[in-house]
DNA sequence: ATGGTTGTGTTACAA
């Protein structure tokens, strides 16, 4: 099963390309972020006539969520527990072929330090919180999306410029450890081990072709699924078209048998 | 050089 996430930033402005890739890459699932549509305008023929069926958690100008599959799909869950009064559209699960799919965009957090920075933190700890409850359930599960987050510095072109950065903050990038040590695999680093892996290229200053990126589009995998990783890929192509995404699709493939 | 660009939805905010 081969299993994708893209930040498309606007869901009615990338279809074309998001439609484009689909036939190209042909994944399983795709998880989508920054989709800024309320669920009523969502595309969903579209994707349909590929074969897919859309499953999505969106509101109006920012944010919004979407798993799209061509296969089936059961327990569908919206939102990331512990704090009702959260209103934005930045997370949501289902179940595909035994695997807990989660779709997540994790809070920027700029500026650093204020509120948008605590509502992170705090978003990360919930974020932890639900991780741990799976794994005590031993349920298999992949967290895939735009965290925000760069793990380390080989992951920012220029990390004394980032060094005030929300991305890059050792209480972010902290949390993000904390996944990994209770267990979570970083899938592209099982076949990327170091260096440079960019996801993200802002639009400003030429950034993507001086290649003065960040990677912030993970996949996170708990240990059955771990298991089963054959590959995992950056796919630079989509990112480098007219009228792109500021974030490139990553994906990767779980060997689940039959 | 305290800049630059894109998207949403109206001229400010988020990224």
């Amino acid at each position: 099963m081969k299993i994708a996430t893209w930040n498309v930033n606007s869901i009615k402005v990338r279809l074309g390309a998001v439609t484009d890739w689909l036939r190209e890459a042909e994944p399983d699932v795709l998880l989508m972020q920054e989709t800024k549509t309320v669920d009523e305008a969502f595309p969903h023929l579209e994707f349909e006539s590929l074969g897919y069926k859309c499953h999505v958690h969106g509101q109006k100008s920012y944010n919004g969520v979407a798993i799209v599959s061509r296969e089936p799909v059961t327990d569908v869950r919206i939102g990331l527990p512990g704090d009702d009064g959260d209103d934005h559209a930045r997370y949501m699960e289902a179940v595909v072929r035994g695997v807990r799919v989660i779709c997540l965009y994790l809070p920027n957090g700029n500026p650093v330090p204020g509120p948008k920075f605590d509502y992170k933190l705090g978003w990360m700890d919930r974020l932890i919180a639900r991780a741990r409850e799976l794994l005590d359930r031993e349920e298999p599960f992949l967290m895939g999306g735009d965290y925000n987050v760069c793990p380390k510095e080989e992951d920012v072109y220029d990390p004394a410029a980032f060094a005030n950065d929300a991305l890059c903050q050792p209480e972010s990038r902290a949390r993000f450890r904390t996944l990994l040590n209770m267990g979570l695999t970083d899938a592209l680093r099982v076949f990327v081990p170091a260096g440079a892996a960019y996801t993200y290229w802002d639009y400003t200053g030429g950034a993507w072709h001086k290649d003065h990126g960040l990677r912030i589009d993970h996949f996170l995998l708990s240990p059955q699924v771990a298991d089963r990783l054959v590959a995992c890929e950056v796919d630079r192509g989509p990112r480098g078209r007219e009228r792109a995404s500021d974030h490139t699709p990553v994906w990767c493939r779980l060997d689940l048998g039959g």
